[in-house]
DNA sequence: CCTATTTTCTAACTAAAATTAGATAGAAAT
DNA sequence: ATTTCTATCTAATTTTAGTTAGAAAATAGG
């Protein structure tokens, strides 16, 4: 059978379909709520035979979580990269806005199980996969960096707050996020405009209250 | 005994004990990974004696959650209903964004514990709670109404959908927030800033990039 | 075809955790 | 003191879900 030969083993197709179901479901209902029957099923195959797949519910979640820290990080990262490089702070940050939404809302189950279950995972579990996040997270800080750099950010704003803040703002649609209602590109202007403008409108006096 | 009498039924304590040990440890670990055995441990009880004071694990949740949005709702309402009237809508905005944030991350368990497990109760449990959440979104969907109706607010935004945004930053901070590290309050004029003003610089030209 | 390997299945097993039953101690009232 | 509720306990029960053991299909090569 020639392990590493560039013939996919069949049961590639069955793991595959079994993270699949496994990403859906705990998106759906959390991690504890889930059971291994409830992604057995879906996926086709009785409970027992998952574990010729995985060892444990533990390192099937772990991959779940790593798939969807890597395809939104892996998508922002490019996106950001491709633009042009003298695509100014506002350029950029839009972009990472718009790919970051598109990965969590629209593209891929695995993205948003990550952020809605990853603090309701086994401690170890977390503890696994937490340097892809902080990779993540480091991106983004660096994206700010830049953004004050140029003087595009202001002066005294705490930056790592700051990453945190824009980072809820988006992660938190998981939550509430209904496909159809609206589409993720409407999402992603409004909280881009937030983010960088902020609600108030254009012409009202700056900083003191009526 | 008397039940309508002016004297606290001994239970009562009791009572309050177990709802603070289940809002801490809900709080710290999720509904799922929660027992009723650490609830009883914490409280200072037999796991079996809890259903004396509850009919079960999800009615105690379910009452865990109620208090925590009633707690917020509550201190947020006063809070801007305590303002001059003449307040503006800075102020008021202002105002509630630190109240909401001091209840999520200073003041309360109930409130952190019901923002961070309402998304993985049984949903039998999330609809029985869904009326008082659904009051306090109402709530800021008036504040938000009048910024608007005063010019406050751009005219185009959504207002249904800057309302999910500004509370997913806020709630988005009961995932990453450690006490110590930071006073609520300054987290509060740091969100406050980037939801009113955005975060770029007030000097940088406007709209357009470079 | 025959055989070895991969994949999946059926059938236990185990452990944890929610819940129930019924006994007991404590407080208050008659 | 005796009786009556209130509150908690010990001990069992039940259910659920993760996991293991080992037998059977299915698949691929020779």
């Amino acid at each position: 059978m020639n392990e590493a030969s560039p013939v996919l083993r069949k049961s590639a197709a069955t793991r595959q379909r079994v993270l699949d179901a496994a990403a859906r479901i705990f998106r759906e209902r959390g991690y504890a709520a889930t059971t291994l029957g409830d992604i057995a099923e879906a996926a086709g195959l009785r409970t027992a035979s998952l574990y010729y797949h995985f060892e444990s519910k533990e390192e099937l979640v772990e991959e779940v979580l790593r798939i969807g820290t890597t395809l939104v990080s892996d998508a922002v990262r490019r996106a950001v990269e491709d633009l042009p490089a003298e695509a100014d702070f506002r350029t950029r940050l839009t972009v990472a806005i718009a790919t970051h939404l598109d990965a969590l809302l629209r593209l891929t189950d695995y993205t948003s199980a990550d952020i809605r279950i990853i603090g309701h995972v086994p401690p170890e579990v977390r503890a696994k996969v937490w340097p892809l996040r902080e990779a993540y997270g480091e991106f983004w800080q660096e994206l700010l960096r830049s953004g004050r750099a140029n003087g595009a950010i202001r002066a005294g704003a705490d930056l790592g707050l700051l990453r945190v803040l824009i980072l809820g703002t988006l992660n938190y649609a998981s939550e509430w996020y209904k496909p159809g209602l609206k589409p993720v590109g409407a999402i992603a202007a409004e909280a881009t405009a937030m983010v960088l403008d902020g609600i108030l409108a254009p012409s009202a006096m700056h900083r003191q209250p009526a």
